[in-house]
DNA sequence: TCCTATATATCGCATCGCTATACATAGAGT
DNA sequence: ACTCTATGTATAGCGATGCGATATATAGGA
């Protein structure tokens, strides 16, 4: 049970889902991972191959802002969003929602089918 | 208005639409295109070079099987649903409306914002 | 005659999730 | 003291696939 999605489904809302996690508070890599998959049931395990490289993008794009913290004995590194991944949140779970609604629409006489 | 999604968000739902569409009634390429642009209110734009590939390989796959013709005047490839791209399609839209509830549980707080 | 819509196809680029690998430390159990 | 697991971050390279560009061919209307 809780089997993982397949990665292609992944494609284009796992940053909007990071974005998501940051939105309540900062947050570090490791954290965002198991708060993910506790969140989703098990649904969304977000490996470190996947969730580091997204980090890195989400900052080069500005959306997120990074800053080590060592003071802890353990070496994290601390992400917030900026303003405009604020905006950019709002943004894309708009057009997420939409494009949901749009697909589940298109599937609706399968869904009923089932 | 009625802009195009993004090509992330297509990724691993445009086979599902297609065989959404195909489930139907058979159908070419074409209007298979016409159809999905028509459906999602010009929302989702196939064009030709996504399109094709992907016919190529639901049918390498045995979901779907293509017949040419001709006969028409017009040289069409037509396709259908075989017993397995049924089945795969009744479990993908499974899957899908599963995926697009635990993204928008995730988004919850985001949308109120909104 | 020319232009647009119809109809299918492939090449190669760019993106990105993932596996594998690497490295380092804290804390618990033996 | 030693080992094992969890914590924590990072990158290289692979594979999959959406898309722009391009090619080809024909029907039908202006």
């Amino acid at each position: 049970m809780s089997e993982k999605f397949q990665s292609d489904l992944l494609r284009g809302s796992l940053g909007l889902m990071v974005l998501s996690v940051l939105s309540n508070e900062p947050q570090y890599g490791y954290s965002i991972q198991k708060k993910l998959n506790l969140a989703s049931g098990g649904k969304v395990k977000l490996p470190a191959g996947t969730l580091y490289p997204l980090l890195h993008r989400l900052e080069s794009d500005k959306l997120i802002r990074a800053k080590w913290d060592s003071s802890t004995g353990r070496r994290r590194k601390w992400y917030e969003l900026t303003a405009k991944g604020k905006k950019k949140l709002v943004q894309q779970a708009t057009q997420w929602q939409q494009y949901a609604d749009c697909v589940s629409g298109l599937l609706g006489k399968v869904a009923k089918a089932t």
